[in-house]
RNA sequence: GCACCCGUAGCUCAGCUGGAUAGAGCAUUGCCCUCCGAAGGCAAAGGCCGCAGGUUCGAAUCCUGUCGGGUGCGCCA
């Protein structure tokens, strides 16, 4: 297994640490490790260990920084290390440690995907499963990038992942899109009587529908009852609505591996079996729920049902199974679902909800709990609140005044719908102001990005330009050139890049990735602009070929990076902009 | 009533799993294009990190309480 450049410096402190003091074990030792400071004047890392030990050890934490530093004077890569007040330990890389990891990100085809902490554990991340009843609009739009974004990432840390869509094409909203689309198809018939009040759903996306299943079908539906149209009716719209959903997606640069339909897994029988299992493992009992608190409804009245002992895996109370009628609640498929990503053998499974089913989080939870040791994380993305002239769009189904997802993608391009999304953390309220997305604004990061990594591009051109042959630079060469403040700072921030991938990837936040590459984009622009000062800082130095051909190697690094940053998150890095 | 999420600069948000003087962008005010792309850079100003306790060498971060905002919660799906 591959580290990256922080893995190697902290598990090397690990050993050192390990030797100097008795105290420090391989579990313990996790706490102890470089960082980059806040602010740079400190040095290229700062060290926590000195005060961390100061108290396991009983010694003043000034006093250990300085055997600890005197250890770190050792290393060879340290060019200074030096011991500041409360007891960090500041460190200055030498030049040649961070071009060795320049070259490496030039030169290594398999730097930028050599992490391997999930170590090939397949995980299985669901994520939009909405339900099949029309075109993807905003609300969905969160989720879909975000759980795309992180199966990318997690593949990247070395997981085997599986994309999944659930598709609930069971229960009343899809036999109430099969009714809206029979009324499109009798339409097409040529019946203009025909109208899509409330419960109906009266979008426009259903005409075509209608036009298909009248040539598909004929007129063999047009006079039967309901009980006769409804099903196959049913599958061919759903069919239909799936296809909608994926090129939606698709617009979004969102893929799935896996569509799991409930349908077929009611069909299968899974839902008795595991009803079944259920009740010969106890998690099952007849009883009668309480009223909800605070909030008593008028018609409510003690009934009995099948309740799931989902209170004794920390939810707040038992859940119905079987209700009063003797039908399934909601909850029954879901588990069997749940149950059947189990029985396929992942060793996680992720699901990204909408802050709409936060609610639903922690029986769900339970259910897991109750069937497998193999954890399920569930991550809500939160409300997004769109604002348009200053105002939250107010969006209704009813009304029809929801904006579609297409819709969003058509006003202010994919590229900015994804990086705004994945800009913030997945549980953060944000808003998205479509004006501002839209004016190609500072206010919006993909151009600030592009065009960082547009101005290498152009760098390195001017540079090939000026100089008929650049020459190859040595790994001694660059580490004898790149010296400025300006250079170093650069480098430094190239060699965060792996550290911070494999820390976004375990905490599952995908937005570190955005708020890095911004940085990266700002040092890149601050480097640039130090050439409009003084000319021997500018990528192109007329005078010395080889300081230009380092400093060309430099910016590529930095392109690489933007490029394969802006890549995990499935933004288009450009070379130019228009 | 209960659960979850969020309260950090005028606005939108970061803060790397407890570290140094709390940071960015926008907006405001000043500078910097005969010079690799100014869609950029530099600088100024802006803060009781909602409030109150606690944990410890050290808290925006962890715990408890509390107040505000959001989302959800019934045998709906």
């Amino acid at each position: 297994m591959a580290e990256d450049f922080y893995q190697v410096l902290d598990r090397d402190l690990m050993l050192m640490l390990q030797q100097i003091f008795s105290g420090v074990t391989a579990e313990n030792a996790g706490r102890f490790h470089f960082s980059p400071p806040y602010d740079a004047s400190h040095g290229d890392l700062a060290c926590n260990a000195a005060m961390m030990l100061a108290k396991s050890e009983d010694v003043a934490a000034m006093v250990l920084a300085e055997t600890i530093a005197e250890h770190l004077r050792n290393w060879s890569a340290f060019a200074e290390v030096s011991v500041v007040k409360p007891g960090f330990i500041n460190a200055r890389l030498k030049v040649s440690f961070l071009t060795a990891e320049l070259a490496r990100i030039l030169s290594d085809p398999d730097y930028f995907s050599h992490c391997d902490v999930g170590a090939g554990k397949r995980v299985n991340i669901e994520y939009v499963s909405a339900n099949p009843t029309g075109p993807l609009h905003v609300g969905h739009a969160r989720g879909a990038v975000f759980g795309d974004a992180l199966s990318v990432l997690l593949t990247r840390t070395g997981y085997d992942v599986t994309r999944e869509y659930y598709i609930n094409d069971v229960g009343v909203q899809v036999d109430v899109l099969a009714r809206s689309a029979h009324g499109r198809y009798l339409e097409a018939l040529g019946d203009k009587t025909q109208t899509f009040d409330a419960p109906l759903y009266s979008g426009e996306y259903l005409i075509p529908v209608g036009g298909a299943l009248a040539a598909r079908f004929g007129t063999t539906y047009q006079n039967v009852p309901e009980s006769e149209y409804l099903a196959p009716i049913r599958e061919y719209t759903i069919a239909a609505m799936i296809k909608i959903i994926r090129s939606d997606l698709q617009a979004l640069g969102v893929v799935q591996d896996v569509f799991t339909s409930e349908r077929a897994l009611v069909e299968s029988g899974a839902v008795e079996q595991t009803l079944t299992y259920m009740q010969e493992h106890n998690l099952v009992y007849r009883g009668v729920l309480e009223p909800p608190r605070g909030k008593t409804p008028e018609d409510w009245e003690p009934r009995e049902q099948l309740l799931f002992r989902s209170s004794d895996f920390g939810d707040d109370i038992d859940r119905p199974l079987i209700k009063s009628d003797g039908t399934w609640s909601y909850f029954t498929p879901d588990i069997t679902y749940h149950r059947d990503k189990f029985a396929r053998n992942f060793d996680w499974l992720i699901n990204i909800f909408g802050a709409d089913h936060i609610g639903y989080v922690k029986r769900l939870k339970a259910a897991a709990a109750a069937f497998s040791e193999v954890p399920l994380d569930i991550l809500c993305c939160q409300i997004v609140r769109f604002i348009k002239n200053g105002a939250p769009v107010r969006m209704s189904k009813r009304q029809g005044t929801f904006i579609t997802l297409r819709e969003l993608i058509a006003a202010v391009g994919k590229d900015v719908v994804r990086l705004h999304l994945l800009g913030r953390k997945n549980d953060a309220h944000m808003d998205f102001d479509l004006e501002l997305m839209r004016q190609q604004s500072l206010d919006n990061p993909v151009f600030y990005i592009q065009y960082a990594h547009a101005r290498c591009h152009s760098a390195i051109s001017h540079a090939k330009a000026e100089f008929s042959i650049l020459p190859e630079v040595t790994a001694e060469e660059l580490a004898a050139k790149l010296i400025t403040a300006a250079d170093h700072r650069l480098l430094c921030k190239l060699a965060e890049y792996s550290g911070m991938l494999r820390r976004a990837g375990s905490a599952l936040e995908v937005h570190r990735i955005a708020l890095y590459l911004r940085e990266l984009a700002k040092e890149l622009h601050g480097f640039w602009s130090q050439g409009k000062d003084q000319a021997e800082l500018r990528v192109v130095v007329r005078d010395d070929a080889l300081l230009t051909a380092a400093r060309c190697q430099l910016l590529c690094g930095v392109k690489q990076v933007l490029a394969d940053g802006l890549g995990l998150l499935g933004v288009t890095a450009v070379d130019e902009l228009r």
